[in-house]
DNA sequence: GGGGAGAGATGCCGC
DNA sequence: GCGGCATTTCTCCCC
C-alpha cells in the first residue's frame, strides 16, 4: 500500500467517521496534562468514530498514547513518511504519530446498537445488603442506600440491634487503607452533622488488608466478610458440573 | 473470507504469539470477577502476544470487554458460527466470544523495542518541590522525599521555619477530599511513630475542590498552589511563538 | 505475591 | 460544567 493510498483512505474514513486500525511503524509525540514521546516501533493505531484515537503496542491491556474524544486529526506527507496530528483545543492536547511503515489499515463503520450488561459491582452488593442486612450483623436493620447528598457517598446506612446507627463501605474486592480513612471520614461527618456522639462503622468487603484491619479496629470500626453477588458463580458451575471449561490448550 | 480461513488465520497468529486484529459482528460473554453480557454488534477484538485480548466498541478509550494477559484462546466452529473461548485459570475469569461476520482479520509481530519518556509525573512535581520547597512556603526546608517505608508513602518531608516537621502531600491534578483524608493518615501515622503532637500537612496541587478546602482547613491543614513542572509548556510555546504546532520543534 | 498509591487514569451519576 | 467515587480499574514500586 503506498502512502498515497494510505492518506487517501485515512481522510476518507476520518470524513466518514468510520473506525479506523491501523498497524504501522511510528514514533509519538504527546503534549498535554503531561508530556511523552515514543520512538519508532511497530503499534496498532486506532482512531473510533467518536474520534478518540489510542495507540497499542504488542503488550499490556492499556494505550501506550491516546487522545481523548472530538479530537481533530490530519494527515501530512513529510519526505516518504505519513505525519498523522491529532489535537483537542478544549483540552490543550495535541498529537504527533510520524509513520515510518504501514503494515495494515482498515476503516469500517462500526453499527452497534447493544450495551453491556454488567453484574456483581459494588452498587449491586450495597442493594444485596440493603436488602439483607443480617448478612453483614446480626440485628442489623437497613435505613437507606446511596445517601448521596447529605452525608457523602454512604453505600448502605443501618441500626443496629441497639438502635445506633451504623454505616457501611462496600467493597467488591479486598478493602485497603483508603477504605478505613473513607469509612472514618462518612462517620465523622454523620456524628458532626446529627450532633451525636455514637456511629458506627462497617466495611463489608470479601477480604482486608492486615493494615487496613488494625485501622479498622483502632478506630472502633468492623469488618464483616461479604462477597459481591454472583462472583464466580457461573464459573464455579462450569467448573464443577461440566469438569472445567476446556480450551485449546495448545494454541 | 470464508470462516475456515478466518479460523485457520487465528489459530496460526495464536501458535506464532503475533497480535491479531479482527473487526467482527459478535456477542460477548464474560465471567469473572463481575459478569456481563453484551448482545450483538460491530466490534473491533485484539489479542496481543502477551495473549491479553480486549474488545473495542466504535466510542469510548476503554474497552467494554477484555482479559488479562497470560489468557488462553481457542477457536470453535459452530454453526457458521466462530466461537472464540478464552480463560484465565489463574484468575478463575474467561469469556466467550461468537463471531456472526468477519469485516477483517489482520495479525502481525510487532517489533517494538522503544520505551515511552513521560514527564510531568506526580513524581516530578515531588521532585521540584524537593529541590526548591520555598515554592510552597517561605523558609520551609526539604528533608527528605518518597519516604515510603518508615511514615508511610509521603511525597515531601520538610520542616518549616519554626522547626515544626511538615509533610506535603502533591497532586498534579484538583485535590479532592481523599486527598485530604490521605494527608491525614500521613500526619497522624507520623505524629504516633514519632511520638510527637505536632505535625503539619500541606497540601501541593494546581487547584482544590471547596469540600476538600473546608476539610483541610477545619484539620488545621493548608493548601499551596502548585503545578507540576513542564505542564503544557510545549503547547503554551508552540501555540505562542510558532503559531502551530511544530513537531520537530525543541526535539 | 501482597500492599499501597499514582494515572496524561476513564467513566458514571448527581447537582 | 464540577464533585465525588467506582473501576473486571491498570500499572508501577517496594517490601
Amino acid at each position: 500500500m503506498s502512502i498515497e493510498e494510505c492518506q487517501s483512505q485515512l481522510e476518507d474514513a476520518l470524513n466518514k467517521k468510520q473506525t479506523i486500525i491501523l498497524a504501522c511503524n511510528c514514533s509519538i509525540r504527546y503534549s498535554g496534562r503531561a508530556e511523552s514521546f515514543l520512538d519508532y516501533g511497530d503499534r496498532i493505531v486506532i482512531i473510533k468514530s467518536d474520534h478518540s484515537l489510542q495507540v497499542h503496542t504488542s503488550t499490556g491491556s492499556t494505550p501506550v498514547n491516546y487522545m481523548k474524544q472530538d479530537s481533530v486529526h490530519s494527515i501530512e506527507q513529510d519526505e516518504k513518511k505519513l505525519v498523522l496530528k491529532s489535537s483537542n483545543l478544549l483540552l490543550k492536547e495535541k498529537m504527533t504519530i510520524t509513520i515510518n511503515q504501514i503494515h495494515s489499515l482498515n476503516s469500517h463503520a462500526l453499527e452497534d446498537t447493544a450495551s453491556i450488561v454488567l453484574q456483581g459491582t459494588e452498587d449491586d452488593m450495597a442493594k444485596m445488603i440493603y436488602e439483607n442486612p443480617e448478612i453483614v450483623e446480626t440485628g442489623l436493620k437497613a435505613v437507606s442506600r446511596e445517601e448521596q447528598t447529605k452525608y457523602g457517598f454512604i453505600d448502605v446506612f443501618c441500626v443496629d440491634k441497639e438502635g445506633t446507627l451504623t454505616i457501611i463501605e462496600c467493597k467488591r474486592y479486598k478493602a485497603e487503607l483508603n477504605a478505613v480513612t473513607q469509612l472514618r471520614r462518612y462517620v465523622e461527618r454523620l456524628m458532626k452533622s446529627k450532633g451525636i456522639d455514637k456511629v458506627r462503622g462497617i466495611i463489608a468487603a470479601p477480604s482486608i488488608t492486615p493494615n487496613a484491619k488494625k485501622m479498622l479496629e483502632d478506630w472502633g470500626y468492623k469488618f464483616a466478610i461479604v462477597k459481591p453477588p454472583k462472583y464466580l458463580e457461573e464459573y464455579d458451575k462450569s467448573q464443577t458440573k461440566l469438569g472445567g471449561y476446556q480450551p485449546n490448550a495448545g494454541s
